[in-house]
DNA sequence: AAATCGGGGTA
DNA sequence: TACCCAGATTT
């Protein structure tokens, strides 16, 4: 067994660790607690180099909470696309209204008022008030999490139960100081750096002599893999419709569930041919479509779906677009929050010329094949 | 406790 | 391909 070392010997090795080793990043060099939150919330199951354009961007447009409590939300949505879990802006705008209205503005202090908030959850609540506003709180990532389990020797699941809750026990233990912000940072930037899921450097850790996981080798079983239910297969038509020759149809998809608030090509269920994709069209959406024909096929893989995509593209649609509806010019698509799916849909069924006009906003992956 | 919610990087 | 990422929320 490793040595159980005093509380106060491991939070010096981390923090003296974090001093000489912190990554510079942007919301780093600030200690605005709007800036923290945003960052916070922007990281949520999101990675630091995917995050890092998106919230220099945010910051600079929206500097404030009072600023996001006013902003068009489709003006967000926009900003958030490509982000992915889309409930996180529409979360956000709603607690700024809260913070506006309950709190003057301030993002509050405490644990207990933070996690009132829509969007933050322990974690977001710990963080933001541990490193924006020095309280002596846990912030338990998946960083954190795994290479506490490792430190303390925790065996078995730590996501729940009994396992997540001796995590958030040392984790309380050890945020219980006077530099709360930068031990949680610590352990997260350990994680990040060294403590690495599947080949973790233990020769530039600090605390590997106090390491219960390095004393017995078993770094790369605790925690153990997490299994992950299989993805389930789906079948889906989107219905494209250019009108004028410049403007487009979406359809905004409800708050709650899949693409909340996001604008999309009209979706159809299974994979319909021309015809059965006009009569879907006017069960579904009480629309007629004519001139049907197939554009384009694509395949998309979200954490729990695999989604086979087909493109149909048409004439006809509303006579007026209403309710969840509208027409979108190809020049003002920028101006709406959009899916990664359905920019992949757009750039692989538009014309080339249509797609030279369409302001759709750069995404990594953009494979697709012409149907 | 389990399911759901994006999208992409990495081995 | 499989796992994971500065998680939150609903069922």
């Amino acid at each position: 067994m490793a040595k159980r070392v005093p509380a106060p010997l491991l939070r010096r090795a981390l923090v003296a660790w974090y001093t000489a080793n912190r990554r510079d990043l942007p919301w780093r060099r600030t200690s605005d607690p709007y800036a923290v939150w945003v960052s916070e919330v922007m990281l949520q199951q999101t990675r630091v180099d995917t995050v890092i354009p998106y919230y220099e961007r945010f910051l600079e447009r929206w500097p404030t909470v009072e600023a996001l409590a006013d902003a068009d939300d489709d003006d967000v949505r926009a900003a958030w696309s490509g982000l992915g879990y889309y409930r996180r802006a529409n979360s956000m705008l709603a607690a700024a209204a809260q913070i506006v209205r309950d709190h003057g503005g301030a993002l509050p202090h405490d644990v207990d008022a933070l996690v009132k908030l829509p969007g933050f959850g322990r974690y977001t609540a710990g963080a933001v008030a541990s490193i924006a506003y020095g309280k002596r709180a846990p912030a338990v990532d998946g960083n954190v999490q795994r290479t506490l389990a490792r430190i303390f020797g925790i065996d078995g699941d730590v996501t729940s139960g009994p396992g997540s809750k001796a995590v958030w026990n040392q984790a309380a233990i050890l945020a219980n100081c006077d530099e709360p912000g930068d031990l949680n940072q610590a352990l997260i930037e350990l994680g990040a750096l060294v403590c690495t899921p599947r080949n973790p450097a233990c020769e530039q850790c600090p605390v590997r002599t106090d390491c219960v996981a390095y004393a017995e080798g078993r770094q790369t079983s605790i925690p153990p893999p997490r299994v992950r239910a299989k993805k389930k297969e789906v079948e889906l038509t989107m219905v494209l419709i250019v009108r004028h020759g410049d403007h487009l149809l979406l359809e905004r998809q409800p708050d709650d569930g899949l693409f909340g608030g996001l604008w999309c090509l009209p979706m159809l269920e299974g994979h319909l041919d021309p015809a059965g994709a006009a009569d879907e069209a006017l069960r579904r959406h009480g629309f007629e479509l004519d001139g049907v024909e197939e554009a384009a096929e694509l395949e998309a893989i979200l954490t729990h779906r695999r989604l086979r995509i087909r493109i149909v593209r048409a004439h006809g649609g509303p006579a007026r677009a209403s309710g969840a509806m509208k027409w979108i010019a190809l020049e003002a698509l920028e101006d709406y929050g959009i899916p990664t799916v359905t920019v992949r849909a757009l750039r692989a069924a538009l014309t080339p010329d249509e797609r030279a006009r369409a302001t759709l906003k750069d995404r990594r992956n953009a494979g697709a094949r012409p149907g």
